[in-house]
DNA sequence: ATATTTGCAAACCCTTTGCAGACCG
DNA sequence: CGGTCTGCAAAGGGTTTGCAAATAT
């Protein structure tokens, strides 16, 4: 009889590796996690894991997603709306950023090494190290330019 | 009689310009706004307003802060924390970021004309006109001995 | 004069928490 | 088994709002 090795997802993995203790709640929110690439808010997961498991409660969605992040599992953003919204955290490189649609609300994604590098420039010649970037840039589509704040 | 012009800070002005009806309290609120360098949260606003004019409620200051930030005369911003934080807005060029001290929560502001001009062309790029940057970056500060950690 | 604004307190929204029972390792 | 985690509902912190009285233009 062999052991399984990993029938659970990436994210429920992750937090094996990390020493967290695997619910059965916690391995539903980890798969609703690994499945999603958008920025949902904790009430949207909520929505998603009762899908999967009726058994959960919005508390503990909360707590989850708290422990996720200071885990480093879970990235924290907000794009402003009062809700937090979180993604599966980038590896240490890979960093990426956000625009948002100014008129859907649409949150895409961007990478861009040199914006990485300037950034990293500033805050060095400022006298400190480069420990988190929060950067969203509104859009509008291809319309007039403002270059206002 | 002459009529007086100007008795009032550049914020009340500002006010005047837009039509808000000038109403004591917000010219109070206007004249601690001109008067802060910072980045208060509103409970810091009404601290520093009732100072001025015990006649003021938080809830005016609420209402204030929204209308301000609604014509263009305040910004606000969230450094984390929960509370929203407001400063004067720039002026269409300007255009400031912050650095926030890991440590101490500091806020520093600083300026950077190639990351305005990046920022905006990588939006362009997009397909996008740039209407609103919102940036914060987390740093610590260097230590000239080791950095141990 | 009259539409707005204010103060107060209650309402709201998102998030956290105390507690008793359920569960993982 | 023992400590951790969960569900529930109540509490919490920041912000908004309904209403009658006060105020600006």
């Amino acid at each position: 009889m062999k052991e399984q090795t990993s029938p659970d997802s990436p994210l429920a993995d992750l937090c094996r590796q990390r020493g967290l203790k695997l619910t059965g709640q916690r391995r539903t929110i980890a798969f609703v996690l690994s499945d999603s690439d958008d920025h949902p808010d904790v009430e949207e997961l909520y929505r998603r894991a009762v899908a999967v498991d009726s058994r959960i409660s919005i508390a503990t969605v909360y707590r989850t997603v708290r422990l996720f992040e200071e885990n480093g599992i879970l990235q924290r953003r907000d794009f402003g709306g009062g809700r937090a919204r979180y993604e599966v955290a980038d590896g240490d490189h890979g960093d990426h950023y956000h625009l948002i649609d100014a008129d859907s609300g649409k949150v895409i994604e961007f990478e861009n090494a040199e914006l990485d590098a300037l950034l990293d420039t500033i805050v060095q010649q400022m006298g400190y190290g480069l420990v988190t970037t929060r950067l969203s840039v509104v859009g509008r589509k291809k319309a007039k330019t403002r270059s206002g704040n």
